[in-house]
DNA sequence: CTTCGTGCAAATTATTTGCAAAGTC
DNA sequence: GACTTTGCAAATAATTTGCACGAAG
């Protein structure tokens, strides 16, 4: 995770990038894996480290990360995007509660996964289809917020 | 004009809600379109139909639908919404090009929903999680845009 | 006639742009 | 020093709101 983070940054300087304090911290930030961050939380956390940049600023860098591919656009609803980290190995899905919004991951779901390849193979061998991700989200109400009705 | 339109405009009348002309040519442009509709797209549809609504109107029927749970809300990462009827029959999966952002859909992937179907089970009898419903959609580049490379 | 739906103008929200100044390599 | 990145103010674009009028049952 740590070691992720150094690889991403040794990626992004090898591609002629610079290593700013926004976007070391914000690398950090996304590197300690809370779910998909939204711009605000991004802005109040970036503010705990000490950091104070302006907006432009944190929504230019995101898409930066974005256009590297460091980082994935989500969206569940919510009238604004989340941000999460795109590596490889942090795939997984959201368990989305409608009622409280809270989010959830769900990872290595190994029967879903095969499927999900093979018919990402079928695309690509029958319509040529090429470089395919996929997105899988499950929603509902939680426990929590069924108690409460 | 379909007997899924008859049925929903039924449900809607018994619940005390009236069937206005907006609302009835807007079911009747879902009802015959494939694939999920922004605002705009749907305000020419309307304009073809005869119809010339103020926006707010339309964004109010959008939002009256989705909470008769009529119609689903979708994103694409496009900074705009997307709206299609929600029916069960209707159930399917996106295939994006994110080059052309052509929208294609999925039937029947029956090994899929069997085991979304299971995962879902799984959510409700371990987490008490209800009434779930998934999304499920693939991003990639369609063989005409990889062509025009 | 009473409640629900509509139009209009103005507001709100997330996000983006242009340009000058500052920071990184 | 060259070239990125940042800040600030102002602009956009999609969507929402308040209020008065019009239409459906």
């Amino acid at each position: 995770m740590h070691s992720n983070q150094q690889k991403i940054i040794e990626h992004l300087r090898q591609s002629g990038h610079r290593i700013t304090r926004l976007r070391r911290v914000m690398l950090e930030i996304f590197g300690r894996q809370h779910g998909p961050l939204p711009y605000d939380v991004i802005m109040k956390k970036l503010s705990v480290h000490g950091l104070r940049p302006n907006k432009t600023s944190v929504y230019r860098e995101l898409e930066f990360l974005v256009k590297q591919q460091v980082v994935h656009v989500l969206e569940f609803n919510e009238d604004k995007k989340r941000y999460e980290l795109a590596l490889d190995e942090h795939h997984h899905h959201h368990v989305v509660c409608q009622s409280c919004k809270t989010i959830g991951e769900v990872h290595d779901v190994k029967a879903l996964e095969v499927h999900l390849r093979k018919f990402e193979k079928y695309l690509t061998q029958k319509f040529g289809f090429r470089d395919i991700a996929h997105r899988l989200d499950f929603f509902g109400t939680c426990s929590k917020c069924l108690q409460q009705e």
